[in-house]
DNA sequence: ATGAAAGCGCTAACAC
DNA sequence: GTGTTAGCGCTTTCAT
């Protein structure tokens, strides 16, 4: 890359000092010195070398993401949001997709760490004791965006996943439903994966309804475990089926659906289905899919406002885990029974 | 960031060199010192500093990726399949969503230039005068992916778009279908946008069916737009309905798809639909969607490779525009008449 | 209002 | 094998 910030004050005939005065543009500089500055930057097609600022500022504007999947609509979209917000901020962002692997993450965490990232956003759903153990001694600022976080001290921006999936199950049984299934994401994953089920578990005794083990399988929130458990569901002999299905993510609830189409069922007649998240593919396929909504672009958005306000050192967010509105859209998918 | 690497050298009692040296796995080091550099390091927390090593080095192991749109399941597995390459080459990436704003792009083509990225890949479609001549002028690798790029000296990795649209009408004709209906993406899409159109219209040609202007619309490859322009054509009063619709996405295809089934029309039986890009929906919608298959894993490693080998300057590749191949997937979308 | 010079944390000659 | 030291390109006191 050419030309340095010498180069410019040498063809300005003035000194560097100058020269970074009107890069950052501060004020108390001459026009003359301006124009000449400017003048030169542009002969040269000068570009400030933001490593060099960084070295010196101890800043580097920029902030690291963990993705779990890029390719989730849901994560793509909570991306894009953080990304949105981010370029308001003046952030550039890495970003990371570690594919469900922690050695990757891992990896990850340091090599953003070594890059002094100004803070680092994680939305992994699984985690074990070393990165535990690297968050704890980090010195930047770590926000967890749409899980909750594994430690005490670091802040999470996410909705209440118990308490949606209790909400849901509860709306499923409001609809005349009793025999309801329930298509969990990954029990790994400590913080949605396991509060969903556990607001699903206990919406059910609370109505009184016995709990059907057979009516209860886990995959990774993706399409096609949605198809393969559900599979698992229908074939499962002698048992009656399920009126109702509700999976912990669209992806799976698209993947169960297809699933009981492809065996010749109706949907809402012969079995109702329920998603999470309210992802574009919710609206995507027919019928729509009825889904517990994630207000995805604001949980972007919040994420990226807590961490710029703890980037700034702003003080802390009022409580540890920031709650945002969950709310059920009702679509075709699921019946009155 | 606490401690650099100075403390690391007087806590082990060695010069920084040492301590470089070990860093970077360089051989000749004692033992001696090998263990009690490590040792120092450890009882640190030393994490070196990119910042400072990327000045030194004029080297960032970092590149920016401009993409389009990150919710769109194309871009995403483009994305998704870059990030792959690039961990497996030390490569870290700055993403930029764009979201088709010019003045966005630019401003991010600045600061990753800025950032001393080591090359740039760029998935946009449209361009303007501003953005030609920063990609001229600038002195790193850029490489276009899945489009083609503007300028004559820069490379791009991509399908060939205009036969693949151009094979694509020819298996609808093949199929017993005349009147094509043709969903086109954005024709300021220089690049894909054009060629698609132009391969559909030439296909026909050869044919020898007359092209009918109300069988052709153009949107911007989402779903809504798809939608939107289906309806126009359903809603085209007197005319005859086309007997199948060539979609330029899966995603237009897709909200033609749901235009088409919620007027109460079947697929394939009153109309077929054919979509473009083979993306994931198109094996999440019912009838599954037959599709021209982009191999979008495959566009977004070679586009990585042939990056890296810019940036390393093993030679440029064989020619200014690599084709990977393309074919069509047939599903259930489309039938014989 | 402008400039000289120190230093951010690291690497790589070069010397021993 | 190991250490000394001069930069990489910038910002920022501190003088003037």
């Amino acid at each position: 890359m050419g030309a340095r910030i010498k180069d410019v004050a040498e063809r300005a005939g003035v000194s560097v000092t100058s020269v970074s005065r009107v890069l950052n543009g501060e004020k108390y500089i001459s026009q003359r010195i301006l124009d000449k500055v400017n003048q030169a930057i542009k002969e040269l097609n000068y570009s400030p070398s933001q490593i060099a600022r960084s070295l010196k500022k101890q800043k580097t504007n920029t902030i690291g993401v963990i993705v779990p999947d890029f390719t989730n609509y849901f994560c793509s979209t909570i991306l894009s949001s953080i990304e949105e917000s981010a370029s308001e901020y003046g952030y550039n962002l890495i970003v990371c997709n570690i594919a469900e692997n922690l050695d990757k993450e891992l990896k990850y965490l340091q090599a953003v760490q070594e890059m002094r990232v100004d803070g680092i956003i994680i939305m992994h759903q699984k985690t074990d004791e070393r990165i535990l153990s690297f968050i704890e001694s980090a010195s930047m600022p770590i926000l967890f965006s749409c899980v909750r976080s594994p430690l005490p001290d670091r802040f999470s921006v996410l909705i209440n996943d118990y308490q949606a999936a209790s909400d849901a199950t509860d709306y499923l049984i409001g609809l005349g439903h009793r025999r309801i299934a329930f298509l969990g994401g990954d029990l790994e994953d400590v913080t949605s994966g396991q509060s969903r089920y556990q607001g699903y578990l206990d919406a059910l005794s609370k109505a009184g309804i016995p709990l059907n083990p057979d009516f209860v399988k886990f995959g990774n929130y993706k399409q096609e475990s949605g198809r393969i458990r559900m599979k698992e569901i229908l074939e499962q002999g002698a048992g009656e089926r399920p009126t109702v299905v509700f999976a912990a993510s669209d992806d799976m609830a698209v993947g169960a659906m297809n699933c009981i189409l492809d065996y010749g069922l109706r949907i809402p007649e012969d079995i109702s289905i329920m998603g999470f998240d309210d992802s574009l593919i919710a609206k995507a396929v027919r019928p729509m899919l009825t889904s517990m909504h994630q207000p995805a672009r604001e949980l972007g958005r919040t994420s990226l406002e807590y961490l710029h306000n703890l980037i700034e050192d702003r003080g802390q967010p009022c409580c540890k885990e920031i709650y945002l509105p969950h709310r059920i859209m009702e679509r075709a998918s699921c019946r009155r029974i």
